[in-house]
DNA sequence: TCACTGACCGTGG
DNA sequence: ACCACGGCCAGTG
């Protein structure tokens, strides 16, 4: 064992991926938010890239992350292909009372949700 | 082992 | 106003 011990021997806070998973369940039910702003309601090196990459492992952690309430700048639904069904996204925010167009979130910022 | 990619965003020319 | 590029972490070929 001590001689595998050249992998990353610090802890840190590799749990950043969780602290994204609380934020994104903290999100009110018909609001939505981007990327950006959980990586810096987070504050740490995060960038959007990593909240979008973490997303990918969402449906893989419990309880269920409403990754379909986390859109990117423009409003759009850019994970929509990566969820069950590729309409599945849209059919949720649409459920939650939100209008969603050509892939595009209406109002968007109307809806939009700030991290706090 | 090295290099690239990914559900993005901000800044510079 | 538009186009191009860097940044951060982890996983995969």
């Amino acid at each position: 064992m001590n001689t595998a011990v050249k992998k990353k021997a610090i802890p840190r806070e590799d749990d950043w991926i969780e602290k994204i998973y609380g934020m994104v369940r903290r999100i009110p039910k018909g609001k939505v938010t981007n990327y950006g702003a959980l990586a810096d309601a987070i504050g740490s090196r995060l960038t959007s890239r990593m909240v979008g990459w973490a997303m990918n492992k969402a449906h893989t952690v419990k309880p269920s992350v409403p990754a379909h309430r986390v859109v990117n700048r423009d409003g759009i639904l850019t994970g929509k292909h990566h969820f069950a069904s590729p309409t599945l996204m849209q059919e949720l925010l649409e459920a939650e009372g939100l209008t969603i167009i050509d892939d595009q979130v209406v109002d968007f910022k109307q809806h939009y949700w700030i991290p706090s």
